[in-house]
DNA sequence: CATCTATTTTACTATTTTGTAAAATAGTTA
DNA sequence: TAACTATTTTACAAAATAGTAAAATAGATG
């Protein structure tokens, strides 16, 4: 089993999977140009500390995200700017689908 | 709970989830150019029918294919080309990650 | 119509994901 | 150093995902 799915198949799917969670889109967008802590995260989503922490720990282990300390908050930031790409591309497969069923 | 998150947010995230395993993506780049059916990509995952089968519904549900029946077989058609749009630019985001990770 | 074939669905299992609450940790500050 | 604050980690529970095996289904064919 999965002998014949590519090396390449497998970490495209995992950057996908990392990014495809709601919460994760909403914190990517959220730090994209504010600096903004866990602590303040997790007061807007009315979530735990530990559900937002984990998230980003998601985003963190595939490589999105990286952490910078100022203070006592930390405040994490983007490793590129071209995941919202991916956030962008995604949009666009929905409206083509749609386009499509509509004929 | 989530209510700051966007209705856009969240169907970002369900074609991104549907895309969001290996064993899709490699259905989906087998289906692109061949006119192949369940049983045979079966036997080439050596994976039951069943599993096959599911995979395909998820991608049916998330709009991504659809069915086309040919005497006993069943051959899934992409709904559109532009979902290997998000498959390239997933590589492009693994490619940029690991080049500033070298940095 | 009866049967065959391919596919889907169902029942079940194991694993992963996503959340909470509370303990542990790391760093700041009095 | 002690206490405070923000974050992470851990232990746990519920829901979702991903697989198998076998029954059910749909359509094709003798």
């Amino acid at each position: 089993m999965y002998e014949p799915i590519k090396k390449e198949q497998k970490l495209n799917a995992l950057i996908l999977k990392a990014v495809s969670n709601p919460v994760r889109i909403y914190l990517l967008e959220e730090i994209r140009n504010k600096k903004i802590c866990v602590c303040e995260l997790a007061k807007k989503l009315n979530m735990s500390f530990g559900a937002i922490s984990k998230h980003f720990s998601v985003l963190k282990n595939a490589g999105l995200v990286y952490e910078e300390r100022d203070g006592n908050n930390i405040y994490y930031r983007l490793t590129c700017e071209c995941i919202f790409d991916l956030v962008e591309t995604s949009k666009q497969v929905f409206d083509c689908i749609n386009k499509k069923r509509r004929l």
